[in-house]
DNA sequence: ACCTGAACACCGTTCAAGT
DNA sequence: ACCTGAACACCGTTCAAGT
């Protein structure tokens, strides 16, 4: 009950650029430990001797693995939005939302690890790390854009943009999912045949929440 | 080096109803103890504990950890496929695919961590239990059998019925896993806020794969 | 303020030993 | 064939102690 419960959950220096920043160095093994041997195999311990401390100096800058773990998640969320941003920088009207649904497939299939601290059993309470919550915030907030300026442009149908973008967002979500655990194998069994796949799938969503009367 | 690699992983008895069959027991423990806890705290050694066995007895019914949530996986999709049977007999015609997509997303909310176990990257190869991969498979085989009715019926437009079945899947997953990660928590916080939220989802599917100019 | 070393209470799994 | 008791190598977390 001695430390003051880790603050900078994203890792920042304590002052301007100092590079004897432990917390960076932590949330960077952490992230490349969960990327090597998933939620399963990682373990505070581990990355704490990445690290080169001791097992117990982890916790000065996070007050637990699940904290540390948040702050990973957070990291996901970002390359998510950015992710999500190139594909609306890139390419306009009608294909946008096929695009953008298979980029995130693409993202999940890449970094599985990843997507599943993001949204695994891993991290129990998500509104316990406020900037985690904001950054999950975020990459929704430009699918529900997305989905209005397409009702403005008439390539989307009428309706809450929440309530398609929940739809849409669990579509490509279940696909990752279904890809990354496994469940498809019997008949997708290589990169391509997903991305197909999702293209596809991808190509639904779009014919699915278009304007009746195409 | 010494035992046969635990037979059995769905946990009959040894003789014709035996009640002294440890493996049913173990499994049984396993599923309650996983429905309290969650993935996160399930442990091996508590299971044996509520069996009132050693810490080394499930050892000899079951190969590792990890075999016996695959026994605890193989009942969750059993009773998903019950579920979703009992829609197939009870509703009929066109909103047989919506009521058998709430029938999943209920049957999410109801066994989350059953879902968990079902999906998520405790089992880290699914093919390595032919039982598990056969009742998953089963329960897929159902949607399927749905979407090629429906299509015969003229309420579902043509294509590949597997590609159109994992969409709906990958739909109805995607929602159930964002609502038990607490995805949604900002706008849907109760449960049945949930029912209604999957209710117009599988709406949307409804909509989505029905044949065009409807 | 920040980190180490040692400790506590857990794990999964193995192995000799019992019946 | 089936189970126990003890052991090994790990964990997450805490706490006194150092600087």
């Amino acid at each position: 009950m001695r430390r003051s419960a880790g603050r900078r959950p994203s890792g920042q220096a304590t002052r301007s650029g100092a590079r004897d920043d432990l917390a960076g160095k932590l949330v960077g093994a952490a992230a490349a430990l969960v990327a090597e041997r998933g939620p399963q195999g990682f373990s505070l311990r581990e990355v704490a001797r990445r690290a080169r401390v001791s097992e117990a100096a982890p916790y000065w800058h996070f007050p637990s693995k699940e904290a540390l773990l948040a702050a990973v998640a957070e990291q996901g969320f970002a390359s998510l939005a950015a992710a999500m941003a190139e594909v609306r920088a890139r390419v306009k009207g009608r294909p946008q939302l096929q695009q953008l649904g298979i980029a995130y497939v693409r993202f999940a299939l890449t970094h599985p690890s990843h997507v599943r601290i993001m949204f695994g059993p891993e991290i129990t309470d998500k509104t316990a790390y406020p900037t985690l919550h904001e950054a999950a915030e975020h990459a929704l907030s430009l699918l529900v854009a997305t989905i209005s300026e397409a009702q403005r442009d008439g390539h989307v149908r009428r309706g809450d943009p929440w309530d398609l973008a929940v739809a849409a967002w669990a579509l490509v979500h279940g696909l990752s999912a279904l890809l990354i655990d496994g469940q498809l194998k019997d008949r997708v069994t290589k990169p391509p045949e997903a991305e197909a796949l999702a293209s596809r799938v991808a190509k639904l969503l779009e014919i699915g929440l278009a304007r009746t009367r195409r």
